[in-house]
DNA sequence: GTCTATACTGAGATAGAC
DNA sequence: GTCTATCTCAGTATAGAC
């Protein structure tokens, strides 16, 4: 195997068990067996070797989003897309991704939450992050702008959590584990965006004494 | 102002801005204008000063949050707290805080994000987290423990994005901003995860053509 | 083109003078 | 309580061996 080759896999390996800050370059090169300088020769830097990480994963998961959205357009015809169907469109080949690979799933998590280099979520993820939002500002165009955009801040915030796997709980909730595997843990996790995203628009008049219950009839549950 | 307390005040400030990883003792003193040392005369560590920084400001928070789930219990009786009643139990006393200081709630998100020393996370947040999750259980009974430990992991990654404010959109999206003050967005949360918790139970059955939208009849919407 | 050795700067931490 | 000096380890840069 080459040294770029060892260099990319232990760093995958070691970024999603710790997180990047927590990774350091000489961890990497102690662990793959090769010079620190080689990892300035092959990618320049530790942000540039993150990038040619993601590169190599994340491009064949985000053509995939987009031929499935694709296929919910044709499907749909001038009808908006179901949420659910987005949502599947967007997040099944990632968990495709992730049952092959899971490291590489949980890499991208930790990068999200760990809110790691702006340019670089921009520079793999802007085109299907657009092409997401504006299918679902279709689907559900009685919401404002803003809210539809909280909403996938929201709907990518669980989502990081749940890649991260059990890893990410708090300690005391860890060792109550199920045996939940990665693919029911993400079933669950579309159970839960899929009625988050279709709830019924927030009021944005201000609400004096009960400010953070509005657009939900007092009911039980 | 004490060395101490300028110390805290700036750490606190800079953190929030930046993430606790990219915030560096050198640039706290440096704005603090006290030395190095002092740091670690006064808490031991950065990690230590964390530690503080946290304590100063979430056990108030975490205190009213015990009171008003002993006020929802003691309303309910013996019948389970609505969970709208419970997620603002737990959320009004983080957004009345952040209302009054939104650096402090911003600070949290980003360590939660970040995935930030377990061990802190433990100590402050443990036994809130405990009560809120055997609360949502007797709301929510027929949900099994593990999809209920998922659905507070993927709520408090929805939060986390939520209070880091509009720094964690990713760029291109950020400039889309709507006037949308904290408590609205907090609101806007409020309203995306009451649907979410409220969302009947994934099937634990493996599905292999349709393995993530399980639990759901399709519809439009 | 690839890789090694080594040095540079800045990080957190610590011992000891005052 | 405070500050100087210093330690170790991080990411980075470069000169040169092969």
């Amino acid at each position: 195997m080459s040294t770029k080759q060892k260099i990319l896999d232990t760093a995958e390996r070691l970024i999603a068990e710790q997180g990047f800050a927590a990774t350091s370059l000489r961890q990497i090169i102690s662990e793959a067996g090769v010079n620190l300088a080689a990892v300035h020769y092959h990618f320049g830097s530790k942000e540039d070797l993150l990038d040619e990480l993601i590169t190599r994963k994340a491009e064949a998961v985000n053509q995939e989003r987009h031929h499935r959205i694709d296929r919910c357009e044709a499907e749909a015809g001038s009808q908006p897309i179901p949420v659910e169907k987005l949502l599947a469109a967007f997040f099944e080949p990632m968990i495709e991704a992730g049952t092959r690979n899971p490291q590489f799933v949980k890499l991208m998590g930790r990068l999200y939450g760990e809110g790691l280099i702006p340019a670089l979520i921009e520079k793999h993820f802007q085109a299907i992050l657009n092409r997401f939002v504006e299918a679902l500002h279709r689907s559900r165009p009685e919401l404002s702008e803003g809210e539809l955009l909280w909403r996938m801040q929201f709907t990518f915030g669980a989502m990081s959590q749940a890649v991260c796997g059990w890893d990410a709980f708090p300690p005391g909730f860890e060792m109550r584990k199920d045996p939940a595997d990665f693919r029911l843990v993400m079933r669950r996790l579309m159970t839960f965006l899929i009625a988050g995203l279709r709830a019924p628009a927030t009021s944005e008049a201000a609400e004096e004494h009960s400010p953070v219950s509005a657009g939900h009839s007092p009911n039980n549950r």
